[in-house]
DNA sequence: GTGTCACCTG
DNA sequence: CAGGTGACAC
């Protein structure tokens, strides 16, 4: 509490810490979860007061709403005198945050974004006005934007944050009115920096290689760059707003109005899913209301409306972008997908620019990590920025490719994909902005667990235990670059089913054979064949115990004993080459070892005798049964002893002179092929 | 011209 | 084990 309120007091929000904080004492010393993350992220949204921040986390048609919310709150806090500040520190921390910073200019600047038009305004003026209001609302939404996606905000200690926070406080009072607004959405962030903090230990359980010190560290360096990020932002307020300013001049009811009508989208929204959320809200909405609605109705009801419904629309293209993602992820999760596959699902849009890229990349890792998990987020961020131009869609196909390749950018894949929910932002500052995650992820959880889920106390899974998948557990942000490259291996360590065993891999040995058949032909037999009418490695086995009787076995025979074999000429090509190996290998072992019995000063051939336990015999058993689960006919002994006898003589006789001395030999070995078994022929004999 | 084979190479 | 090549037979 006494952080709480000294925070308050310097002006900073801090309903996130208030909000978050038990949550993160509960999850510090736990493994990052998923699902504490998004309870993290929810908190805010369920217990806060309504008009704090609730939209702000779920997606990015919700901003203006948000604004328009906080300008309303704001305001209010400045109706109420300061003493609304110091009471509703102690009682409510809702809204004590945001009453602390806030000030009549604050109010009015926040304000003006949303509704300007003064009251008894021409219709003209209230054209013109509206084209200004929407102007303002985009160049506010960049900015908010940039906040949101602010690189530094996720990783801030708990205890830096304070540090932190007192020095954006200074400087947000520097810049009053844009501060009000932009410390509530790096708040917001924080709120998910903090439980990004606490999760890291439990993320990195598995290897716990992170020592505090590194953290502090890191999170120093973020939090640096973090406050240069927002000295940025605010001159970038002060720009517009100072020359907003001076044209219009938001009267206050206005800002009543549409603080009300805020209420309405945002409880008709939202408070269906969470009624919790709604019963915990109605009581400040209640208060709200009463000193506000007074004025919000007397202001004009025309241009209340047409903002209501702007705002309507906005929040219900997200809510429905939201439920479409959220089931594309359950679908998928279904589907058992690979844990790549889902990672992008929730990519959404990750667009960022220059120089603010680095750090952009690892504060938005960061800062979805309560969602998804770090490691997805870096990745799709690592995707977006390589290939900024590619959709989701596009990505589709490549995970398996990816998979293996790890040099790859694993981002080119997966991806059922999700469209970008919404169109990219063409502000002049492009961070990224992830709030999309946020509310696919809340939604998600809400479908999964239900409206009334305790999100602070969901269990701590252990890593990669009952999650989806081991891509959603939380890891700090150093062991995110690894992971991203580790993914490779998805395939591999994650679903790669048990079931990919027999026929799978005889497939995949497929186009080995087929491609061979360079007619179109052959391929279209071999593809379409697959296992039963194409070559197999279970067909190359059966060769190699067919060799055991003949070496030289025809057309025919082949065919009768590959009767599961959709022959054609590429495939009889195929096997006529797996014998002709077959024979050079076992022709050269014969010249070895008859060679070597001539170097042992072996002199009769009755010394060379080919049986199971020699040399000769183990190394043919290895190459054509190597499993040793056949056996070798004795007739195989015989005729490799003969042809051992046949080098030697060849040899001995000095015939290798000869380049085609060894043609006699195979005459005479090739009169020598026994009828294969019966049992060959069926096709299932191996 | 086509098919088969041995040989060589990777 | 596959691919390429040359020799050879038909």
């Amino acid at each position: 509490i006494d952080s709480h309120n000294s925070t308050a007091l310097l002006g900073i929000p801090i309903e996130t810490m208030n909000l978050s904080l038990p949550d993160q004492s509960m999850h510090s010393s736990s493994e990052g979860c998923i699902e504490d993350d998004k309870a993290d992220v929810m908190l805010p949204c369920f217990h806060r007061n309504m008009y704090d921040e609730p939209l702000a986390s779920y997606s990015n048609g919700s901003i203006i709403s948000q604004l328009l919310r906080k300008t309303i709150h704001s305001k209010r806090a400045l109706d109420e005198s300061p003493f609304y500040l110091s009471s509703s520190a102690v009682a409510d921390c809702s809204q004590e945050d945001q009453s602390s910073v806030s000030s009549k200019d604050s109010t009015v600047e926040a304000a003006s974004p949303s509704g300007h038009a003064p009251t008894g305004a021409s219709p003209e003026g209230e054209h013109a006005m509206s084209d200004h209001l929407q102007a303002k609302r985009a160049r506010v939404e960049n900015i908010i934007r940039v906040m949101v996606g602010s690189p530094n905000s996720r990783q801030h200690g708990d205890s830096e944050r304070s540090e932190n926070e007192a020095r954006d406080t200074r400087e947000a009072r520097e810049a009053y009115r844009e501060n009000k607004r932009k410390q509530r959405l790096p708040q917001h962030q924080e709120h998910s920096a903090s439980a990004q903090v606490s999760r890291k230990p439990g993320s990195s359980s598995s290897d716990n290689c992170n020592t505090k010190d590194e953290e502090c560290h890191k999170l120093k360096e973020q939090l640096h760059s973090m406050q240069r990020l927002l000295r940025h932002l605010q001159e970038k307020f002060l720009q517009v707003y100072h020359q907003e300013e001076a044209e219009y001049d938001r009267d206050e009811t206005e800002v009543g109005v549409e603080r009300d009508i805020l209420e309405e989208s945002t409880e008709s929204h939202y408070i269906s899913a969470e009624d919790d959320f709604e019963r915990k809200n109605n009581r400040v909405a209640a208060e709200c209301k009463d000193r506000i609605k007074v004025a919000d109705y007397l202001v004009q009801q025309r241009e209340s409306q047409n903002l209501q419904e702007t705002l309507k629309q906005e929040l219900t293209r997200a809510v429905n972008d939201c439920v479409d993602r959220v089931f594309k992820n359950v679908s998928s999760k279904g589907l058992d997908l690979s844990p790549k596959q889902r990672i992008c699902s929730s990519p959404e849009m990750q667009i960022s620019t220059g120089a603010e890229r680095k750090s952009q990349q690892a504060s938005s890792a960061l800062d979805h990590s309560q969602a998804e998990g770090v490691g997805i987020k870096s990745r799709s961020l690592e995707y977006y920025e390589s290939s900024e131009a590619h959709s989701p869609q596009d990505q589709t196909e490549a995970l398996s490719l990816v998979v293996r390749k790890p040099a790859v950018p694993p981002m080119s894949s997966v991806t059922p994909t999700v469209k970008r929910p919404y169109p990219v932002h063409q502000a002049p500052f492009q961070f990224s902005y992830s709030t999309p995650l946020h509310d696919s992820h809340i939604l998600e959880h809400l479908l999964k667990y239900g409206p009334h889920s305790n999100f602070g106390g969901l269990p701590c899974l252990p890593p990669s235990m009952d999650r989806t998948s081991p891509d959603s557990v939380d890891l700090p942000w150093e062991t995110i670059a690894m992971r991203s490259k580790v993914t490779s291996s998805h395939l591999g360590h994650h679903a790669r089913p048990s079931s990919l065993g027999g026929v799978t891999v005889d497939n995949l040995c497929l186009p080995h054979v087929k491609i061979e058949c360079g007619e179109l032909q052959g391929m279209k037999a071999s593809v379409s064949v697959s296992g039963s009418e194409g070559l197999t490695p279970s067909h190359l086995k059966k060769a190699k115990l067919m060799f055991f009787y003949t070496r030289y076995p025809s057309s025919n025979v082949l065919k009768t004993f590959f009767p599961d074999v959709k022959f054609n000429r590429c495939i009889t090509s195929q096997l006529i080459k797996w014998f002709s190996n077959f024979r050079e290998f076992y022709y050269i072992q014969m010249e070895k070892f008859a060679r070597q019995a001539i170097v042992d000063g072996v002199t009769d051939i009755k010394d060379m005798s080919v049986s199971r336990d020699s040399e000769l015999f183990r190394a043919l058993n290895m190459h054509y049964n190597k499993a040793n689960d056949f056996h070798v006919p004795d007739r195989f002994l015989e005729v490799a002893e003969i042809t051992l006898h046949e080098f030697y003589n060849a040899i001995s006789a000095t015939k290798d002179s000869d380049p085609s001395w060894k043609k006699a030999i195979y005459k005479v070995i090739c009169k020598l092929d026994s009828d294969v078994p019966e049992e060959f022929k069926t096709s299932s004999y191996l």
